[in-house]
DNA sequence: TTGCTCCTCACGTCACGTGAGGTGGC
DNA sequence: TTGCTCCTCACGTCACGTGAGGTGGC
């Protein structure tokens, strides 16, 4: 037979065929005078059981090594078919929690789009206008905390739904965001240190559940974006939050 | 921040960040003297984006596509997303076929053995005594065979079930095994003629499911393997059963 | 001063796929 | 004589992993 034949048999390429030779996984067969391959039963019978395991996922080292040592019992076979399914178990659920989270975020309409996002979530509850578009500054600040929450925006925006969606609560935090968007280098210390001490009081402590980012890094980054006294006042707050 | 730095809070390795650095994925960011890459908050923005995409299972050519073309709507965004998840259904369904395979061959202690399965079968039908060895030449074919099924000895043990289980059907068979066996060069045409009309009559036509095999292969394999009377006696069933 | 992180090549991974350039077989 | 199959390099695939050999930063 020749390789075309038989890999057409075994059900796979005369490249393959060709490659399992060459790692030595199946022994190479006579020549003719043209130097053509020329393949008997005992080496169709070697490659179809290659092929077969190849097909059900084993790597072609744990195939050498089985080929290897013939006496190997049936029993560590079973073994190694059965530790292959296991694997597969544990790829499927991996695949398939994929798949649900890729469908869930192809449904959300909010993926990749942090500062839309929040304005949607901002204008739902009247923190913005109808129209009111959000300031530059928040709109890089939204892209930030989208990039460092595991759950992007929309995970953001769920966690802070409560606050959000709390009537009453949104009748002290307004103000309040007024006061933050108004710090400026000509606020004085006291100004600085009575807000920061309201707004730790106000906000929710962030749930334990996102794995804690080291604040020296949030500091770097938000370094060349805050004014000097923003920055100060971030740190009471974090201070202030702390000893909550 | 460092490569490091943005590497940990995207989830990634340095390495991956150097590489979509290399393939144009990410702007490379400003350096510092030293030659040390210094990242930004839009850096980082930049690169969770990707990464986020990465861990989704999009390959980087797509992710590339996309960022080429930032004005690519929501909508499209969605469609990839869910052709990604029905991508993932479709290799979920192909590893969950192949788990239950490996679970069934790990079970049924058959595999990678068709000269023991096929005698194992045999001695059941009372076709070999129980302590009676298949004769070498069979083993041979019982190999053959194995490889050339699809389902390989076990399922043509399970194919061939039907007729070793009818115990009238085996008053009949074993002499014809027995004059199978006894065939050689010193048989007359008449006698190769008439046990090929016998045998062609008394075995089951080959299911359809199995994929043809040519014919002409299985020639050249058993070419080397039977003499010329059993040749003859083969060509000779052959014609029977396609006429049958 | 000692680790630790960073830098840039550049080869390795895994199981073949894919030409490139040439020759034998029906 | 014309396709078709076969032959042997040898680079390509995919997304990085892994040293090798060297230097800056805390």
């Amino acid at each position: 037979l020749s390789i075309g034949e038989v890999a057409g048999l075994a059900g796979v390429t005369t490249r393959a065929v060709r490659h399992y030779h060459s790692v030595g996984l199946v022994p190479e067969p006579a020549r003719g005078s043209s130097g053509y391959r020329h393949y008997r039963a005992e080496d169709l019978v070697a490659l179809v059981r290659v092929a077969r395991l190849r097909a059900l996922g084993m790597p072609i080292a744990d195939i050498r090594a089985r080929i290897a040592t013939p006496e190997m019992s049936e029993m560590t076979l079973s073994d190694s078919l059965r530790s292959l399914a296991d694997e597969l178990d544990g790829e499927i659920q991996r695949l398939s929690a994929t798949r649900d989270r890729l469908r869930d975020l192809a449904g959300s309409e909010s993926f990749g789009n942090p500062a839309d996002t929040l304005t949607r979530a901002l204008r739902a509850r009247r923190v913005l206008e109808p129209e009111q578009e959000l300031p530059a500054a928040e709109r890089t600040a939204a892209e930030l905390l989208d990039a460092l929450h595991p759950g992007g925006m929309s995970g953001l925006v769920d966690q802070a739904a409560g606050l959000l969606g709390d009537q009453e609560a949104m009748t002290w935090l307004a103000p309040l965001i007024e006061r933050f968007r108004a710090v400026d280098d000509r606020s004085s210390d006291t100004e600085l240190e009575v807000l920061a001490a309201d707004l730790a009081r106000a906000l929710p402590r962030p749930p334990q559940a996102a794995p804690p980012i080291d604040t020296a890094l949030v500091d770097k980054l938000l370094g060349d974006r805050l004014s000097p006294a923003q920055r100060r006042l971030m740190h009471l707050m974090r201070r202030a939050m702390d000893r909550k």
